[in-house]
Parts: C-alpha cells; structure tokens; sequence
RNA sequence: GCCCUUGUGGCGGAAUCGGUAGACGCGUUGGACUUAAAAUCCAAUGGGGCUAAUUACCUCGUACCAGUUCAAGUCUGGUCAAGGGCACCA
C-alpha cells in the first residue's frame, strides 16, 4: 500500500537501511560485465558539506546509477583528502589534535554523504592522512627518488608568511597564495622538487589526445606549459677570453638590430659582468629587486628600471659591440635569464630604451606601410633590412636562417622553452606526510628503508611555534641514525605538498585493501582509467596537471599502463545564491542538513540538477527548491490514488490499442528517448528533469480520457519510476517496493525504446510562405512529399495568401514544413 | 596586451542537421476551493498594434551592424559587453 502523504524524512532512512542490507552499493566483481569507473574529486574534511559538495556528488552518483542500470560493473568510491593545513589552524585555535579533529570532521561529512543517498562503496574508502595511505604516498615519493624524479635544490621560491611554508608555482595566483590570499614573497631555501618538467612535452602533447575533455582546461594546461621555440645565441664579452653572456630569443630575426643586452639582477655572472666604477649602483639595483614582492616586480604598469654594468659585448652576426645592463623586467628563471635587446621591434626593449636614451635599429618593416619606429615598436612579420647577407628575407623565413647560421659557426642553438617549473612538494607544516629520507653527516641524503616505512607523524609536538613547523618541536622525531652507516642522522622535518598524496588517490581505490604494494597492477589496469571525473574549475591546473604528470611517471616505472588518468572530464559550475559564490563571509550560504531535514535528499538532489546544465553556475534560489518538493509530492499523489490500477506484470497488445492509449505509448518511448539520450550526451539533467515534468503532465492528461487502459497506464508509471531513480532515489524505491516489486528499483534495467515508437502518429505540419509562419496543418506522419505539398495548397489561409501571386518554388523538409516562395 | 568562453522574456534556461523562438520551471496576475489562510487545482503571462470585446489577425523581437539562404538564435565577416585564463616568458 502506498500511503497517503509523501514522507521523505520517513522513507529515505528506511530504504538506505534496506541497501545497506541488500549491499547494493558494494562494486560488482561480475567480470563478464564492462567496467564503469565514474569517479568525483574528493573533499577535504573541512567539517560539513556546502552546496558545492551536494552538486559535485549528485552529479557523479547519477551517472554512477545510469551506468549501473544499463549494464555496467560500476566503481564509485569516495574519500578524503584529509592533509592541509586547517586541521593544522584548529590545533593552533582551538588546542585540538588535527588527526581528532580530522577524524571527527570525517565522521560527520561521511553521514552527511550517506544522508544524500550517495551509492559510494565505502569498503573502498581512502583517507590520506592514515598511515595505511600515507606509507604508500612515501613509498611513492621514494620511487620517484630513485628513478630521479625527486631531488632536492637550492632555489628562489615562493612563500607563504601566513600559512608559513613554501608554495608550488601553481598555488600563487595572481602573486598571491592560493588559499589565504596573502602576498607571496621569494625566498632562497633548499627544498624538495620533482621533475615535472620531464614530461612538459608528453603533457602537452597528449592534451589533444583527451577528447572528453572540456576545451578551456585544455587550454588552460598548455599555457601553463608553455611552450616556446626560439634561439640561444652567445655574446662574447669584449675584453674577456672565456666570459660569454648566453640569450634566448623567440625573434632570432631581429639579431641584427640589437642594441643593448640585458640579465636578470639575480644573473650568475652578475659580478664579474660588471666593472669596478657600477659595482655600487648594481649592488643597490640588486637588492632593491629583492625586496619587491612578485606582484609589483611582474606589474606591467610599472615603470622600467635598470642599470649599466660597464661592460660591452659583441653580437656574433655584425661584430657590433652593445652595452650591457641588469634590469629586472628579465627573469632569471626563465629562458637562460639572459635577453638580447631589440628596441625597435620589443614593446618593452623599446620602452626601456626610450628611458635609458639607448639606440633603436629598424632591422624589419612591412614594404607597404614602413615605420621609422619613432614613436612604437614594430612587431609584426615583415622584410628584413638592415641585417647584412639576410636582406630581403621575410622575417618567419628568416628565423630559420639566421638560426642556422648561428649553429653551423657555433655560437648558437635552436632550443625549446616551457614556462612550467619543476613541482615544489616541501611544506614547512605538520599535517601532511612525512617526506621518508634522513640526512647523515657522512652519507648525506639516504631514504628511509621501505621496511620501515611509514615514518610516522610525531604525537609530541607544540602548535604554538611560531616561524617554523610544529614537527620541528618534537623531541623524539628528528634525531635518528643513518640506514647505510649507521651513525648518527636527522629526519627531514619537511612534509609533502597535500596535492601529493591526492594525485594518486584514484589508483588506491582499484585496491584500497593492498598492505604489500600501493595497488595491484593487474587490479589498477582493470579499473582504469577513471571514465568520468567530475569536479570543480579550480582545479583546472593544479590537482589535474600533477595526476596526469603521476599517472605517466608511474607508466614509465612499470606501475601501470594508462597513460592518462582521467577520459572524461566533467568541471561543473559553482553554486551562487543571489548571483554571488556561497560564501560564509557573504553569509548567502545554504546548509544542506537543512534542506534534507524540511525536504528530503530527493529534493535537494532533484533541484540541484534541475535549474542549469552541470558545466555552468548554478544559482540556488529558496523557491526553486520548493518548486521541486512540489513536483514529488504530485509525483507521489499520481502513485497514490491509482496504486489499484497499476501492475507490475502489465501486457500491452500494441496493435490494438485505443487512440489515447497508443499516444501514451509513443510519449514514453519519446521520454525515455529523449532522457536516455541528454544523460549520455553531456549530461544535460535540466533538461532530463523538465522532461520528467512533461512526462508526468501527459499521463496526468490520459487519466483525463475516456477510456484508461491499465496496462498502458502501468507501463507508463513503472517506466516513469524507473526513468526517476537514478535521481529522486528513495522515493522511487518506496513506491516500487509499494506496488509490490521486489528488492530494489536500483536493480532493475533502464528502460528500452522501441524506435518505431518514437513518433507521434499525427504530426502538425508548419506552412510558411516566404518564409514566415502562416499556418499549421495536423497531417499524418506517414505523408510523402506530393501529399504534404497538396495539404500546404488547399489550407485557405495560403490561398488567401497566393491569390494572384505566382509561386516560385516550394520547399517540403518532410515531417516538418512546407515553404512556398511566391512574388 | 594576448588567448578562450558566453550574450535568448521579470528570472533559471529550452531549441541534434539552419526549418514553429521562448520547451520545462520559477515569479507575477486572475479564478476555483476555504469563515480565512496554507496546500491543491484551473487559466493567462516577450514588446507593440488592431478590436467595444472575445476568437482571430498583423508586426517587431535571440547584444549590435552587415552578409549568405526559400528559411538564421544557429553559418560567415565586423563591432560591443560580460566572465575566465595567461601575462615584462624575451
């Protein structure tokens, strides 16, 4: 029996124990089935869910369901990615311990996610931050060590004074830190790196290769690549035998009009490039360079500052001697920290030479419209002049030339650049994983043995340090002995970067269970790659960029055989509420206990796919939610009062059926057309859902008619509940078992369509003349063309049109239009 | 500055191939039921015009300007606006 009033706050309990009783949820080892790995970025425990959470899940558990009912041997895990520094602030606010804290956290979102009626298999949980995960992440780096992928290196990098430990390239946006937003500066320390740019050009390449990406991230991916190709070139340094300054350039074409060379204040040769009379003012330039931070040195507003080093050097090509100077609009990072200065053809060697009152050469210029470069730099493709046995040539022409000369009289290279650096993993923090090496004083740096790994987090440390990392306190962690001498050593107090240990996570879900190994090859072929992954933007570089750079590493080491991680990329929007991000600080948030408690998860998960397509912003609005616990309920009411009408064993005789009988027919298999088919395709749920809605408007309409066939009426509302339960997922269940089905709904196979049913019988045909709509005639869908082009004729709204007028040609689209040209 | 994406009613958004613009919903307005309210149900809902009024009909309309086509939200060229990414990367 089904009751009377829809009671999800009742119900959804009661069918989510019925699942855990049934094991539902639990991944099928049923080989002969096809494998499904759908899969959403986990969360990091920050203590309950936010809206964001709820569209992330919902969307990945609705196409885990989808899957699951057409057939698929589904994995859909969940965990957490359970390092980072808030844990870490709670301690120091709250004087909690952050595993406690963690953990608890943990707890609480886990029943948050089973509260929504997620279909996660949580025998496959993975927490990052226990042992049983982190030994493995050691165990990782360790590997990356030994096939020298990791090392350590002294290098300028990027820091944090808020959060008190270094950053990766990829966590300074906009000069500032990714997660508190404070001003980043540069620091000289030595840390610990690993080799990305190895795989700069497999990254890159492979891009096109990832079809089910979303073109932006794409995008986004190989800016951060960054690819160049140009020329090294070397300028020997008048007066001095083996001092040669090396540039690089992307406008080897220009060599010709150079007029000045410029390093970087933080260049190698600095001091020896200057002469005795500049040494003050270089030493004053330099360390005003340093203190600036990366926001203002990389302003392009502001001015261009440099210095004159006294010393001259000697273009390789014309034998012209140039002066050189330091000035920090080069980067000592990038390219060899060395730029050769074209003023006529460089937007910024032109300004500083217009500051500096330095020459400007006119080496390329378009015959047409040639420009002294008096007032800006040319910098379009033009013909070289100015540029001796070069003359004439076109400049693209040219690059190559001048390249190849360069390399056969040897004193130049064609080389490629990438803008991306190597990852810094090091964090001067507690909460992370141990980085598993010591450092003896005979043997230097040594990795702990594999036996004893994990190294394990110290519990004796104290929070309230300020200016160095809370493990750094421990009494019992750093000293220890060395693994090859024995003598006396000390532990790395660095931990790793958290987006370490998330950029394998989906490896350990294939075998989350492994004490000897970080998964089972074997397991991990089977499970990957990850068919669809869904999560936010903001990831579109970070998280994404270091799981695909882990994923070919470990390839090459013969861990397993993707060699990317993700196929099917799906980056959905964020939540607003009244057109801004929730935001606590905004205090636009909505909590989403609050929405299952008045409502139910159905609800909350029906609206939160309802309203906009996955990939855009969602803007979350109170009466749209009502809107949606409106729909159920009539849903429930369709159910309720013709529940004696409905069978589960109905037969239909298609041949044989009335004229509202046979269009119900047609509506459903158009229904589940149409649903199965925006599921497939880009995952458009909005309209999945307001399908639903016109669905159930037309069987509201056939309990309307004459005569009601309750075969027909049956087909139509088990197809509807099973057409809703991959998203309104408990109460399908409910009504389901309520009719007398056994087990689960979410059992069942997703409805077939019948393509011959797939169309109305009668069809409205548009006639247009001229091109504009004029009338509307109901034909049958069988007509020919002849017949379609008659009925257009005879409609005495057209004759009244073509009375007197000649027609030029008709248009038939069959099925669909009839277009007469008359004049 | 460079690159990318997006511009459709009061709002969220529909509209495989160029073929009825505004599906479905939210909101609003009116009505039914009710002592009343909520809930529920029914109807209307892009602008303008015509009409005493209804049915009907006409006309404009998918950021803007042009073009291709029997037919353009959709294709081409240009402009503008918003959002995002990169940015002294030589």
């Amino acid at each position: 029996m089904i009751e009377e009033l829809y009671f999800p706050q009742k119900i959804e309990k009661k069918q989510r124990k019925f699942w855990d009783e049934l094991k539902i949820n639990k991944t099928s080892e049923d080989i002969s089935k096809p494998k499904y790995y759908a899969l959403s970025m986990f969360p990091y425990p920050s203590g309950r869910l936010h809206m964001g959470h709820v569209r992330n899940y919902t969307i990945t558990d609705v196409i885990a369901r989808f899957k699951k009912m057409q057939g698929y041997n589904v994995l859909h895990p969940m965990g957490w990615d359970s390092f980072g520094l808030p844990a870490e602030n709670a301690a120091i606010q709250k004087g909690v311990n952050p595993k406690d804290w963690t953990l608890k956290n943990i707890s609480y979102m886990k029943e948050q996610l089973n509260n929504l009626g997620l279909m996660y298999d949580w025998d496959r949980e993975v927490t990052t931050c226990l042992p049983d995960y982190y030994k493995w992440t050691q165990y990782l780096f360790q590997q990356f060590y030994k096939k020298g992928l990791a090392y350590k290196s002294e290098a300028a990098v990027n820091w944090c004074d808020k959060c008190g430990t270094v950053l990766a390239n990829e966590q300074v946006i906009d000069g500032k830190c990714w997660r508190c937003d404070n001003i980043v500066e540069k620091k000289y320390l030595s840390q610990w790196f690993l080799k990305i740019t190895d795989y700069a050009q497999e990254l890159l390449d492979s891009i096109d290769k990832l079809d089910g990406w979303g073109e932006n991230v794409k995008l986004m991916q190989k800016n951060w690549i960054g690819k160049s190709q140009g020329t090294t070139i070397d300028f020997k340094v008048k007066g001095e035998k083996n001092l040669s300054v090396k540039v690089y350039t992307t406008r080897p074409d220009t060599v010709y009009g150079v007029t000045y060379l410029v390093v970087a204040p933080e260049y190698k040769d600095i001091e020896k490039l200057t002469t005795e009379e500049n040494k003050e003012a270089v030493e004053t330039y330099r360390k005003n360079a340093k203190r600036l931070t990366e926001i203002e040195r990389l302003s392009t507003a502001r001015e261009k500052t440099g210095v004159k080093l006294g010393t001259y050097v000697i273009n390789p090509f014309n034998g012209e001697e140039v002066p050189l100077y330091a000035a920090d609009y080069a980067l000592v990072e990038y390219g060899t920290g060395a730029v050769m200065a074209v003023p006529a053809h460089d937007e910024r060697d032109f300004a500083f030479a217009k500051k500096y009152n330095l020459p400007l050469k006119v080496v390329i210029q378009n015959p047409e419209n040639p420009s002294d470069c008096k007032t800006e730099a040319f910098t379009d493709d033009g013909i070289l002049i100015n540029s001796g046995e070069f003359d004439g040539l076109n400049n693209v022409e040219a690059k190559e030339k001048i390249t190849q000369k360069a390399t056969k009289e040897g004193y130049g290279n064609a080389q490629t650049q990438y803008r991306l650096r190597d990852w810094l993993i090091s964090r001067q923090r507690y909460w992370g994983a141990p980085i598993p090496v010591v450092y003896c004083e005979n043997c230097g740096i040594q990795l702990v043995p594999e036996d004893q790994l994990p190294v394990l987090l110290p519990e004796d440390v104290d929070f309230s340090v300020v200016g160095r990392s809370p493990i750094t306190t421990s009494k019992t962690f750093i000293d220890t002995t060395c693994p090859k001498c024995g003598k006396k050593a000390k532990r790395e107090t660095d931990t790793m970067d958290t987006f370490m240990c998330s950029s394998w996570y989906y490896l350990r879900y294939c075998d989350p269970k492994n004490e000897k190994k970080p998964f089972d090859k074997e397991l991990v072929d089977k499970y990957m790659n990850v068919d669809q992954y869904v999560g936010g933007i903001e990831h579109a570089i970070l998280h994404l960029l270091y799981s695909r750079f882990v994923t070919k590493a470990l390839r090459d080491m013969g861990f397993l055989n993707s060699d990317e991680p993700f196929k099917n990329l799906l980056t959905q929007g964020m939540v607003l509420k009244d057109g801004s991000k929730m935001s606590k600080s905004k205090g636009n948030t909505v909590d989403p206990d609050e929405i299952f408690e008045n409502y139910g998860a159905d609800t909350a998960r029906l609206f939160i796919l309802s309203d906009s397509p996955p990939q855009r912003d969602f803007d979350w609005s109170d009466a749209g939610v009502e809107g949606c616990y409106k729909f159920l309920n009539r849903v429930w009411k369709l159910y309720y009062q013709n529940q004696n009408k409905i069978s589960l064993d109905y037969k239909i005789d298609f041949n044989n059926l009335s004229k509202d009988s046979d269009k119900l027919v047609r509506l459903t298999n158009i229904a589940i057309k149409k649903i199965t088919s925006d599921i497939e395709h880009e995952f458009q749920f909005n309209t999945v859902i307001s399908k639903y809605r016109e669905y159930v408007n037309s069987i509201c309409d056939y309990l309307n008619v004459e005569e009601i066939d309750n075969n027909v009426l049956s087909y139509a509302l088990i197809t509807l509940l099973k057409l809703m339960s991959p998203v309104c997922v408990h109460m399908t269940d409910e009504l389901y078992q309520n009719l007398g089905g056994k087990g689960s709904i979410h059992k069942l196979e997703w409805p077939k369509y019948d393509e011959n049913l797939t169309q109305m019988s009668d069809i409205t045909l548009v006639v247009m003349i001229n091109g504009k709509l004029r009338d509307k005639i109901t034909v049958s869908s069988q007509a020919n063309e002849d017949e379609l082009k008659n009925k257009a004729l005879e409609s005495p709204k057209v004759k009244d049109f073509i009375l007197g007028k000649t027609i030029v040609k008709t248009i038939v689209v069959p099925k669909k239009l009839v277009n007469i040209v008359i004049k």
